[in-house]
DNA sequence: GTCTATAACGGGATAGAC
DNA sequence: GTCTATCCCGTTATAGAC
């Protein structure tokens, strides 16, 4: 738990070089799947050289999570702004849910490595012995919240926290058969669902 | 490709106990993560023993996933009626797209371990090397097809694959986190989405 | 900072006895 | 039908040289 802003912390490179390639061979064949053997070879050194790096299997798990995955992107650094609000957020303020998810999709379509890194890992990591497991329950509490946060602008009516998880699971969705079969691309994928969550008769000037 | 239907096959007892212990524990750690000692163990048998039922770990993993996942369900036969029914069907015999997906989740909800299965195998086979890859592709593509068929009934101006679809990945994502966090059980969370994707005021007598 | 060498163990699969 | 024994390879991790 840190309490003041990191600074972009100081990474070696060949660190961000060894996290990089594992962050591919783990989302290409899981953490079980990978041996360091594998990414030691991807990277150019013998696998005692790699472990200088990173200690063992589990850290270099841990580290690629939280140095690769954990990117701000700007749509979240606007959540992250609008949930610190002091007091109710006003209505001109509040983040459109299927602009939101758009840029999501967006965002993501640009790096499928890291999507494959998540959706491998999501998986894998139900399992409470996986190295990865607290990350992903944390995760999903961190979801949760945003979810439930009051800083969306939706039509009255609308359910806002049951129609944000329900978007969450639907890209968790998508993006599995996105990377299954990427004849159609990720965005189209989000397109038809946006059209069947968000019908334009309910959420005309909410988009 | 069978032209007929296949007899309840005969499975011999040890076979079918092999099964659903594998089944439980490809579930559990994945295909790469379980070892053929960890359920030779769990059977009673040695590694050698087990060897001489299922002949290689790949054979086992496709066993399981015909024998065990493949079970045919109540909504599951519905719908393999419809798709070969003669000439277009008739409104009155057409499916209820909410209903459809409701029962699913009710007979999900009572077999974990499966869905357990199929989570965390789906996420696992994204990798062509995966000797459950094709299994996925084929299921993916058979998916694809009932979505399209016009055997729903649904509102005018609804685009029914659009729905069925985004209500199948939708489906993927809650059961994940439902296994992450049973809390909440499978047919509560998936209340959420019904009410999401199907607001009464367009889908009010198509439920 | 990177290597070779090696420890110590677990993996899948086979041979052959009973 | 099930076992023990064995093969051979791959695994993570450590020790110590350069």
């Amino acid at each position: 738990m840190e309490s003041h802003i990191k600074p972009i912390r100081e990474i070696h490179p060949r660190v961000r070089q060894i996290e990089d390639v594992s962050a591919t061979l783990f989302g290409e064949s899981g953490y079980y799947g990978t041996s360091l053997r594998d990414i030691a070879e991807r990277v150019g050194i013998s696998k005692a050289g790699l472990l200088h790096y990173v200690t063992s299997k589990d850290n270099l798990l841990c580290m690629v999570l939280n140095d690769c995955y954990d990117q701000p992107t700007r749509v979240n650094m606007a959540v992250r702004e609008l949930l610190q609000y002091d007091g109710p957020v006003p209505a001109d303020k509040r983040l459109r849910i299927p602009s939101y998810f758009r840029e999501l999709a967006t965002v993501n379509e640009q790096r499928p490595q890291l999507v494959r890194l998540f959706t491998t890992m999501n998986a894998e990591a139900l399992n409470p012995d996986h190295p990865a497991y607290e990350y992903f329950r944390e995760r999903d509490a961190a979801l949760t919240e945003v979810a439930y946060a009051d800083i969306w602008y939706a039509p009255d009516g609308v359910a806002t926290p049951e129609v944000m998880m329900t978007a969450y699971r639907a890209m968790d969705g998508i993006q599995i058969s996105w990377l299954r079969n990427p004849e159609h691309t990720l965005l189209e994928r989000w397109d038809a669902v946006e059209r069947s969550l968000f019908p334009a008769s309910i959420w005309e000037g909410y988009m």
